[in-house]
RNA sequence: GCGCCCGUAGCUCAGCUGGACAGAGCACCGGACUUCUAAUCCGACGGUCGCAGGUUCGAAUCCUGCCGGGCGCGCCA
């Protein structure tokens, strides 16, 4: 969708330069007062002196605007009210109807970027902790793609270390053939804790563990392939819970831990090269530049522990040199949960000091705070353990099941299953990408399944209406048009709308804020509905009815590749 | 002790690089279905933007200090 804000900053920029005698953002935004505003003069006042109105008067004097607005003024203290003409909007809206990508262009510099996101232990249930970092991992994913980048996967699965000696002896004991259907049927707490309290409660499983540990690690081949299944029947598990998810994580992108074993020595041995590690009690540690710890003292990051095994910033620090130096990778996404800040930001700071991490590279902790109950704490179940993600999952489907089948007793039952998860599945996904990812929130069914306010259901809602509309009047949206005539205001408003998505995906593809994508489909459905409630669509007649029927067609896309953007499917009837 | 994050309507949340009267949804109250899905819409009600200073023509937004909540700070990942 062509940029409006885009074009009239482009128009302005030189006429505001010229009056300035410098470069200018001529701060172009949305207005309650007009269509756009440009807000430069005022803050002009500052660096030129005199008044911000005659300043706005001379830059709009210069300013070409007339193939675009019809009308400018100013206003207040030195606002440019900007209005665009009904013409230049429809002129506009008919380009974006052709386009495939609804005017969206893909980067011009395409880069390959890694995203690291997911990330469970084998053996371990997922949990709503692995929710949020898979559902906004998946959303980056996506929407990376789409805008041409080559995007790298990167499940960091937890598969290696200490837990594995406990675990291998466990599988030992109630069998093979046991073990595997335990892990297979997703009773992943009933396999991880019962090795977890015989290693608790008994001392001779405690020694056997540890020296399973030792095994592992000195690559004994019958403890390899104990593993090995553990970890592959884990893998089964996980990938059952993505198709859940609809997250695109296949069995292609796990790079566990244990994947870059073999690279940790030679971490070590570069850091070593590069005067960046120091002994300190018995460790290896590096000090990156700027991080000091309870008593002011510097803070280490443990690179080899005082037993001579590795800590886990070796493999950190593997994992980020790996995506630099063999992926080249120039944009390293990291979506892992807010309290893992400090140990990122010295990861990601050593990096630099190694000389692995340098510009144009760079790395981003998107970091997300925590999934509350209705009590305002961490959500866990009644009896305080944490939330296994698939009871979650199917919990959302079922009573979107419930919902669909009380409004809509009409559909088929396969239909109606397809709508249940898609309602389901997208309402937990919105819930998590439609607030600021660094608040917590707060987990709550009945909100999330409304069709009330910002839910996936009410977007989705807003699309199935308009795919009804096309399939009554058994008509093929309009794609090749001329300029739209557009008569309501409700009309103006929706195409207006329509022409902010281009800006708000490529915002997004800077900061990866998904709330503000969300919000802005929002709004969208917001203004269709304003639209279908006071513009009846197959009733009208000529270039009025076009018009529409391509306002709907645009709202119907943009809607569907929104909310694909953000992981959530869009049926078409519901 | 040091550091990071959060504190906006009764509840759940927006508010983009400071900008024109702080916006939605829920709940509560009052309205709208012979017309494309009323699974919706319209209206009313509701806020000293945690507190106090400061910068500025202008602050929910930037700076400082408090208060309140969450999290982190050497051999777990």
């Amino acid at each position: 969708m062509a940029d409006v804000e885009e074009l009239l900053r482009r128009r302005l920029a030189p006429a505001f330069e010229a009056v300035a005698g410098q470069p200018v953002d001529p701060a172009v935004r949305r207005s309650q007062h007009a269509d756009f505003q440009s807000d430069a003069a005022l803050a002009l006042r500052r660096r030129l002196g005199g008044n911000p109105r005659d300043i706005a008067a001379r830059v709009v004097e210069r300013a070409e605007l007339d193939d675009l607005c019809s009308k400018v003024e100013i206003s207040g203290p030195g606002f440019i009210n900007l209005t665009l003409s009904n013409e230049a909007i429809g002129r506009l809206l008919a380009e974006a109807a052709a386009d495939e990508r609804l005017g969206v262009p893909e980067a011009e510099r395409p880069e390959v970027v890694t995203v690291d996101y997911s990330a469970p232990n084998a053996a371990k249930e997922m949990h709503v902790g692995h929710l949020r970092s898979t559902i906004i991992g998946d959303a980056t994913v996506r929407l990376l793609e789409f805008c041409g980048h080559t995007v790298i996967r990167q499940n960091h699965l937890g598969d290696w270390g200490t837990p594995f000696g406990m675990l291998v002896e466990h599988l030992l004991d109630i069998g093979e053939a046991e073990a595997a259907h335990e892990l297979s049927v997703g009773d992943l707490n009933g396999f991880y804790q019962a090795a977890r309290r015989k290693f608790d409660a008994d001392p001779a499983f405690q020694e056997r563990s540890r020296r399973r540990v030792v095994l592992l690690q000195s690559g004994d081949e019958a403890t390899l392939r104990l593993w090995r299944m553990l970890i592959t029947e884990s893998q089964k598990y996980f990938l059952a819970v993505y198709r859940l998810l609809g997250a695109k994580l296949d069995e292609n992108d796990f790079y566990g831990e244990s994947y870059y074993n073999d690279q940790l020595e030679s971490v070590v041995d570069e850091l070593e090269e590069l005067g960046l590690l120091r002994e300190s009690e018995g460790a290896k540690c590096v000090f990156p530049e700027g991080f000091t710890g309870r008593d002011g003292e510097p803070l280490p990051l443990i690179v080899r522990k005082s037993d001579g095994g590795f800590g886990y910033p070796a493999t950190d620090l593997a994992t980020i040199r790996h995506r630099l130096r063999k992926l080249h990778a120039t944009r390293l996404v990291y979506v892992v949960g807010l309290p893992q800040r400090l140990h990122l930001d010295m990861i990601f700071q050593t990096a630099r000091e190694a000389g692995w991490l340098t510009p144009p590279a760079r790395a981003e902790h998107i970091g997300f705070g925590s999934v509350l109950g209705s009590d305002g704490k961490i959500l866990r179940t009644r009896a305080g353990a944490s939330v296994k993600l698939v009871d979650l999952l199917e919990e959302a489907v079922n009573r979107a099941s419930a919902i669909v089948a009380e409004k809509n007793p009409d559909l088929d039952a396969e239909t109606r299953a397809a709508v249940a998860k898609a309602v389901g599945i997208g309402a937990v996904k919105y819930a998590d990408l439609s607030t600021d990812r660094v608040k917590d929130y707060v987990f709550d069914y009945d909100r999330m399944l409304s069709f009330d306010g910002n839910t996936a259901p009410y977007l989705q809602y807003a699309r199935a209406r308009i795919c009804s509309i096309f399939r009554k009047g058994g008509i093929e949206p309009p794609r090749d048009v001329p300029p739209l005539t557009l008569t309501e205001p409700t009309e103006r408003a929706l195409a207006l709308q329509l022409l902010g998505f281009e800006g708000v995906v490529a915002q997004i593809v800077e900061n990866l804020e998904f709330h503000r994508l969300a919000q802005y489909l929002y709004s969208l459905a917001t203004a269709f509905t304003a639209f279908y409630e006071n513009c009846p669509v197959l009733n009208a007649e000529g270039e009025v009815r076009t018009a529409r029927l391509v306002l709907c067609d645009l709202t119907a896309r943009t809607l569907k590749l929104g909310l694909d953007l953000l992981g959530i499917e869009s049926p078409d009837q519901m």
